[in-house]
DNA sequence: TATTGTTATACTCTATAACTATA
DNA sequence: TATAGTTATAGAGTATAACAATA
């Protein structure tokens, strides 16, 4: 038999047809995540920031200094893909690359004022967008949610 | 002044270099993410399936006879999108795409015996590998996380 | 020899538009 | 006209190798 009968693709509304995948930690994150991404990438467009132009500019302005590799490291992304994010940043007078007396390979990586306060303006606008989307929880599910997760990162990363 | 000198470069061990992103739920819940999706594609790849396949073929098992586009919603990707996905599971012959009497545009998404048998299997091997690496938490803190991230996605998604 | 920043490249993911066959 | 599946394609994101300058 080649066909579905009737009865059996029944219109049955498909309200939580991904429940077989719930018992999964990491599936519940991941949906949670993509929420959480888009409002961030919402309240960043302002700005005109990506989220990981952001983060690395945030980094810089709050550790000023290092060098590209330390800032890949902190982000956790590949060297190569960090030069267009510090091209981009450094074509917008938000940062520059300063040269190193001891090591000339190395660029230590500045916030100018500009950069400083745009960041700073960025992470405002940032943190009152993600305070408005968690307003469904209480302040101890955040705060037990953010424990709960920085636990499980220190505890399993390499 | 062009260059930086010794102490504003100090070789300060730069550990928790991210520490000025951490107060951003959303931070903490891509890194740990990141460490949880690892570990997931590393249990999936003894069954060559992709974390994106087992979700589709976990589905298709747990609720027989779905369309491609009901499936696409529910995974929250892209019509066009799933079609290689599809062609994948089908071309290893763990589901079928088989005809509606009614309507000869869809595709109920049928699962083999081989695709029931494969999902049980990455299933539960899936689930034992998410066991381990979240056996630093405590069974509460667990709990609290789903309970935590269920909430807050059915609050918030659209 | 090893490291830093860089370039090139390839591979995956994701998003959009347009096509076909059906309704 | 609208919908389901499909194709093509373009844009991100990500990973790897190799190069020049420097250590």
């Amino acid at each position: 038999m080649d066909t579905i009968a009737d009865q059996d693709i029944a219109i049955s509304a498909p309200q939580e047809t991904d429940r077989h995948l719930s018992g999964f930690i990491g599936y519940a994150m991941k949906r949670a995540l993509s929420i959480v991404q888009a409002d961030f990438a919402r309240a960043l467009s302002d700005y005109d920031l990506r989220a990981v132009s952001f983060s690395a500019l945030s980094i810089i302005v709050g550790e000023p200094g290092l060098t590209q590799t330390q800032l890949a490291d902190a982000l956790q992304i590949e060297r190569s893909n960090l030069v267009t994010i510090i091209d981009e940043l450094a074509g917008r007078g938000l940062i520059v690359r300063a040269p190193v007396a001891q090591d000339r390979r190395r660029h230590a990586l500045m916030p100018t004022t500009a950069g400083q306060q745009l960041a700073a303006k960025a992470k405002a606008s940032a943190a009152a967008h993600e305070s408005s989307l968690f307003a469904c929880l209480t302040e101890a599910e955040k705060t037990e949610l953010q424990r709960i997760l920085r636990k499980f990162r220190k505890l399993t990363a390499g």
